[in-house]
DNA sequence: AATATATCCGAGTAAACCGCTCGGAATTGT
DNA sequence: ACAATTCCGAGCGGTTTACTCGGATATATT
């Protein structure tokens, strides 16, 4: 039950990537991958699965880099983090794509997993890469703050 | 992020068991193998972390089996999943545990693990063995009727 | 045109984990 | 004594995770 590093560093590197959108820069590999602490060749392609799923726009060539490819309010959670480990059902019955379990209607456990699997798409789709963004300006400033 | 059979199997097991625990019946491993559609050596070791987490009980020697430790009304399904998966924490840096993340404090994304966490723990701490085991009845009987 | 800087892409890999099996020791009712 | 059980540790094939590496391709700058 625990969610991977692919989640947990795409995520990191959108939130970082969404700091940059008003200003409309561009941000390398290179780059994030030193911001956020993660291998260079790994973050590569954790960021080749976001941009295959149309959430980052890549730049190629000298002076290239990424941005996000929509305003980071418009990007949930749940969207990045589905681009990233393919779904974000606990159990497989309850996945989106429908289930190969035969005897949904006589499992025990199926109500709960689907309880539990709509609260945790709540929080997943209602928060954007923007409210996480807002988060880590302030934070980031804040660590600032006492490092004076 | 998917929970694993440990989880699943061994949560089928204890609704198995919480259907017998008026009656005071035990449930060998055979029992519960056949009932469930799990592999006997398999959910041995499953019940075996049961067990450990004192949330079974075990009579061993012929006519043995196991029986629920306490009323399944007082069992959470969280106190379960964390007997058998060890913990129900997505992220380890929201884990009950402690952390040994050193940027807690600069995470942009520990905000949205904390929320959400929470809200499966909510699910989890607050759905009981017993709530299960009657919606088990409940649709055993349904299925029942419908082979007639 | 040459070069440096990027993204792109496929392959490889060590280690961990998952799901499960097996063999046998210990215990206890009949 | 015997059969039915739990208990326990070891093993094991397959998959996934979390990376690394090498090189092809594209492009801005000089």
């Amino acid at each position: 039950m625990k969610l991977s590093t692919k989640g947990r560093y795409g995520i990191k590197a959108m939130v970082d990537l969404a700091t940059e959108y008003e200003s409309g820069e561009k941000l390398s590999i290179a780059q994030l991958s030193e911001r956020q602490g993660i291998s260079c060749a790994y973050l590569e392609q954790l960021i080749a699965l976001l941009k295959k799923a149309g959430l980052v726009t890549a730049a190629r060539g000298a002076q290239g880099g990424y941005t996000l490819a929509r305003a980071p309010e418009s990007i949930s959670v749940g969207e990045v983090l589905k681009a990233l480990e393919g779904s974000t059902a606990l159990v497989d019955c309850v996945g989106t794509g429908g289930t190969d379990c035969e005897n949904v209607c006589s499992c025990a456990a199926r109500p709960l997993w689907l309880k539990l699997q709509r609260r945790i798409d709540d929080v997943l789709d209602s928060t954007t890469i923007k409210d996480m963004a807002e988060d880590y300006i302030v934070q980031r400033e804040h660590t600032a703050g006492i490092e004076k």
